[in-house]
DNA sequence: GTTGAGAAATGACATTTGTCATTTATTTTG
DNA sequence: CAAAATAAATGACAAATGTCATTTCTCAAC
């Protein structure tokens, strides 16, 4: 049975929401919290596998409270709950780790759906509030991303570029051995040749690089 | 009538989704592309009101056609086409301003009513990218408002900040003497220092610091 | 099998970087 | 001015980093 946790400040949502949920076999609602306080301590105490949270709440809101949650358990699911349009909460809550948004008056296939979707490490998003995302995302992609020509790192191969990507976070040579299977003589072969592709001098510039490219954001394993 | 191109390489798909969407009264499909560059110029030339545009094509591929077309004219719209996990152009597609995401086997009503949420300003993500987009913006939150407690460096002195500042830019300690008016081993007393109070391990990790911070954006001259 | 291409490893080397104890200005303050 | 405090510099050292030529390994192609 997969744990619900729901959190809101209105009692007409908290208890619609549990009738839909506990209509479905597979869902237990196993707590409902009022405020942000008290969903944090029943989030810790019951462990449930996915919380249902409004964003707006008394005490601690929404937001703090995913930050909290997430920060101990990283593997409980959130789904934030909105009102149709709850503006810019949505940076907020996506910064801090909420893994879906849906609004209130949703359908109960929809939403068991969704607690599916989501509890299978899944997202979740509702079409209204995808424009927003796009739209900060956008925001943020120019503003922060210096972006290099495009395809510059198309000549690097994997390997370079999971290098890069230590290298971003900080890693020694040593430390990178252990994430990539080579020998440390190697890696700093590997990172000779990330240097003369990129025309860099050493490893901060590297860096730097990695930071500012958006190399970071992808994913490369083997 | 809303006026629909579409870029795809694979004739099977284009003929396909153009099939399905002139069903609907209310589209009309002005033309197809079977390459990047045909698709920049036919969008140019006809000036549809939505591009259904294939991310891998022959020539000048989706992602770079997205950008052409947007910098030509912001208000078209434009969907991406991805097959069912289309990796990490996800990112390029959404920084140069792509309106949505689709798979190629979409249902029809589900394109119907996708084509016509970005035609009305909305955008649209497949449930199976969403998780990605998530992911994404979850590590560019992160990287970006690593914020550290509040008045972190506060305790760094003027001399400090500036010689952090120029690491984050790459500066060998050489370099660094040619701003700061030290001697070389005064800039390497500094950085010790700076490497202690900030509890790093290395001039790379300063670099990170620097640009993570934000205090890359703040000047600091004599 | 052998050949050849690429990937991975090695070893030797120069350079850069970081640490630390100590010395030498420079400034402050009594 | 003398003492104290602060800033800057020095020198010696260990460690990490980057470069390069060369060798070993692996694996597919012939």
């Amino acid at each position: 049975m997969i744990k619900v946790l729901i959190a809101d400040d209105q009692e007409l949502i908290r208890d619609s929401l549990e009738l839909l949920i506990s209509s479905d076999k597979r869902f237990e609602v196993t707590g409902t919290a009022e405020d942000g306080n008290e969903a944090c301590r029943l989030a810790a105490e019951l462990k449930p596998d996915v919380v249902l949270m409004d964003i707006r709440m008394p005490g601690l809101n929404g937001i703090e409270c995913v930050k909290q949650i997430k920060q101990r358990d990283r593997s409980v699911k959130i789904i934030m709950l909105t009102t149709f349009d709850s503006d810019d909460y949505i940076y907020e809550s996506l910064k801090n780790g909420a893994d879906g948004f849906l609004l209130k008056g949703i359908s109960k296939a929809n939403l068991i759906q969704s607690l599916e979707t989501v509890y299978n490490g899944g997202a979740i998003l509702e079409p209204q509030t995808t424009q927003k995302v796009f739209q900060i995302f956008g925001k943020m992609a120019k503003s922060f991303f210096t972006a290099r020509s495009e395809g510059e790192f198309e000549e690097l191969s994997t390997q370079e570029k999971q290098i890069i990507q230590l290298i971003g976070q900080g890693y020694s040579n040593k430390e990178i051995i252990g994430e990539v299977h080579l020998s440390e003589g190697t890696v700093r072969n590997y990172i000779s040749n990330i240097l003369k592709k990129l025309d860099l001098r050493d490893r901060t510039q590297i860096a730097i690089f990695a930071i500012q490219s958006g190399i970071m954001l992808k994913e490369f394993h083997d």
